[in-house]
DNA sequence: ACCTGAACACCGTTCAAGT
DNA sequence: ACCTGAACACCGTTCAAGT
């Protein structure tokens, strides 16, 4: 089912973080079903009334379960958000990996223009969602979460760079780094300011070849 | 008689600028020094119990007022901590536009490093407190206030880029953009992950670089 | 095993009453 | 003019009682 062992992973860095875990696991078939039509309501209500709105009766309401069945499976609520953030990021997370995969081998332009391309289509697919994803990501304490999800694309990007075929000197830690954030912080501020989407835009314009001179002159 | 859902919905709505804007102006000096506690308690709050654990009453205890003194200044928790925003903001802008004013007619490389410089001394100044002020303006919707401080420091470097000695057929108003977008964001995400004091290092080094090789390869 | 919802502690906000 | 704090509505969370 949904739950899986990764949030248990999740957890072992930080003290708190065993609060986080789902209370239990789904024995029955009508459980399961009940931990699907939270998750769902969670995002519907995230998407129709905004983050500030969220509220754990509301996602209990919409999901047609009693409060206490949502805390059942779920200690609080930002264990909720947290499993919501975290099949997020995994989405993201396999979209980069796969683009990493692809361009392996290629050179430092094809790879600057090929990991833009893609974190833009993974960012721009839901740029609702992933506004409400940064919300609510500040709110709790999920930087841990952002925190090893970026450190994975990091480490693929590392790995891309060191396989280029027109490498010199080109050190791929530090650079997988600076074009990460990059990348990601450069979007991310920018869906956040006022008339995005023309801004976004530009930014989708020129932001391959920023990365490309970036990789050509440390290279 | 009162009406507490429709505040509450006027509130979670786009903010009106009025709705934020301080509910009265002091006539005595008693009451200046009452404003100036309740900002000062706001920010120790802040730093000493997290975002997550600053609420009204704590504030008002902190600044040794009641509850109801501090309404009278702030309409509402929002308008607060807009205000401590604002300021840390302001504060940011004003070193910006300094910088910016420095460097005016310098060549491309040379604005590219000052700006880069520029901007990592006002952030790593106190990262603690820009930490939090992310952790704010994700929680409440601030968007338009960093949207409008953002605007001024894009218009600032357009200006900036367009008085480059060097320049050839350099767009001012997009490249501004995209420079804001990669400083601001590259530093935002990268203080938001962990281990940041050592990443930060590796971005201070590197950024000045990939600023100025966006600089002379869209030049 | 799974679900329910009244009850509790706490938070943002108000307002009649004080100086 | 400025301040106070009990009171109110609402939210996160719990737990005794149900199926």
């Amino acid at each position: 089912m949904k739950h899986p062992s990764v949030l248990v992973f999740a957890f072992m860095t930080r003290p708190t973080a065993a609060l986080l875990k789902p209370r239990k696991a789904p024995r029955q078939a009508r459980s399961a079903v009940t931990i699907d039509a939270i998750q769902i309501a969670t995002i519907q209500v995230l998407l129709t009334d905004g983050a500030g709105r969220l509220t754990t009766t509301r996602v209990a309401e919409r999901a047609g379960v009693s409060i206490g069945t949502m805390y059942q499976y779920y200690p609080n609520k930002e264990a909720l958000l947290f499993a919501v953030v975290e099949r997020q990021l995994d989405r993201i997370t396999t979209v980069m990996l796969t683009a990493a995969r692809d361009l392996h081998g290629q050179d430092l332009a094809t790879i600057a223009r090929g990991l833009t391309a893609a974190w833009f289509n993974v960012k721009g697919e839901d740029a609702v969602t992933s506004r409400a994803m940064y919300a609510i990501a500040a709110e709790f304490d999920l930087a841990d979460l952002m925190s090893r999800s970026m450190e994975q694309g990091m480490h693929a990007i590392g790995e891309l760079l060191r396989s280029a075929s027109d490498r010199r000197s080109l050190d791929p830690t530090s650079t997988a780094l600076v074009l990460t954030a990059m990348l990601s912080g450069s979007v991310r501020v920018v869906m956040e300011i006022e008339r995005a989407e023309e801004k976004l835009a530009c930014l989708r314009r020129e932001l391959p070849l920023a990365c490309q001179a970036y990789l050509v002159a440390v290279n």
